[in-house]
DNA sequence: TGTACATCAGTGAACGCGCGTTCACTGATGTAC
DNA sequence: TGTACATCAGTGAACGCGCGTTCACTGATGTAC
């Protein structure tokens, strides 16, 4: 932190506005992230809805700040997990993790896109960290070739088909330096957990009987290990 | 169709009914659902708002009609698709082919959830019978026992794990005679569609460079053929 | 076939509401000399 | 240290809007005799 000391109008100027986003929190996890309303929030922090205009431009300025934000902590929570060394299933302990902490918040980023909206355009290289961390952590895990995998590995038809394509388009790994059984792992990987944790954190799972968390570790663990 | 033929009344009505939930299909397409206006289908139906009314008892009323119809819509497509002997892929491009033709209805099932919001009670009785189909498929497709999994399949112990747990906590499989291992073959694969599925209606998948598609069908292949 | 009545679809005005946002203004806090 | 000025947080009134919903009413369609 080499930057200037903060005066205190700065430092009050970004304690109100992270008073605001918290209060655009509470508000989401309550009402769903349509439900957001600017001039409750004033209400809630004692101000008048006007003043909010010093700090956002406006209600989708918000929103959009608030995705970043999510999009950010997740990159992080998933960065302290791969440093942590606990391997991929701690990457995904971590990422579920996160995800109950603060339902709305998973869903503000992989929920039901609003047909209208566009995530900033910088959320696009966040996505591509949580990639490529999920990359790393991968290639660190993955046995050297391809035909450990098991079942639904390498080997049948339609795996080898899926390597053989993102050998071809990998855009979405930059120049990370793994082979296409790795990016095939690396993708399924992520696939499946995003599968359970929407369901879920959906509340698809509530009234079926079993332990979400149990079903959760199998699919953790089925691409890691082998029978 | 034994009941009595219907009077033009009802026929009429009926009518009335199906166009304004159809235009109410067009507005979440648009706006999501948070953006449904009463105001705006009666609008687009050349009627006034109050009009309605005398179809549907309010906002509330016509978006539980539309998550009944959604659930309806899956589980016809469910079954329709088992029926074509199609085995459990065919179920999952079913399934693939369902969302795609409307995201939106998509969402409206397996969706952010909004805070308030309860589906209405059958829903759950169709969802089980979604279930009860997949269930259905898998157990005719699946090997005569769990020693055949591969990698992520019986053998390895959080798969054994859950499926002890599931051979425990069945509630969500009624009295389908389906064995452990087919429990958890039907759920895994049920989640990992979802998995690709809510990722790629979401956007998720968009600049990323490869093909939706070809990695569904890996996942659909992966826990039914080994390697 | 014709008349009397009931049903019911749809209208238009009105209700209260909360929303996002603008604007001119006040008053406190900081800065420059 | 004290004064003059600039910055800026916050207010309150007002804007137009669209929403869901109610209510009394009109007029057409169906039914019963």
């Amino acid at each position: 932190m080499a930057a200037g000391a903060a005066s205190p109008r700065e430092r009050y100027r970004s304690q109100v506005r992270a008073e605001i986003k918290a209060r655009a929190w509470d508000q989401i996890a309550t009402a769903g992230a349509s439900g957001l309303s600017l001039n409750a929030i004033a209400k809630e922090l004692g101000m008048s809805g006007p003043a909010l205009y010093r700090y956002f431009g406006g209600r989708d300025d918000l929103i959009t700040e608030l995705v970043r934000d999510a999009y950010r902590s997740l990159a992080d929570t998933f960065g302290a997990a791969a440093d942590a060394g606990t391997g991929l299933s701690g990457l995904a302990r971590a990422m579920r993790h996160w995800a109950l902490e603060d339902p709305q918040r998973y869903f503000l980023v992989y929920g039901t896109p609003v047909p209208g909206y566009r995530a900033p355009d910088d959320t696009t290289a966040t996505a591509r960290e949580i990639m490529a961390t999920l990359l790393d952590v991968c290639a660190a895990e993955a046995p050297g070739s391809a035909e450990a995998d098991g079942p639904g590995g390498a080997g049948t038809a339609p795996a080898d088909a899926l390597e053989a394509h993102l050998a071809d388009h990998r855009d979405w790994a930059g120049d990370h330096p793994a082979p296409p059984h790795v990016l095939r792992r690396a993708l399924a990987y992520w696939t499946r957990l995003h599968g359970v944790l929407s369901l879920e954190l959906a509340g698809h799972f509530t009234g079926m009987g079993f332990d979400p968390e149990v079903l959760f570790s199998a699919e953790c663990e089925g691409l890691t290990r082998r029978g």
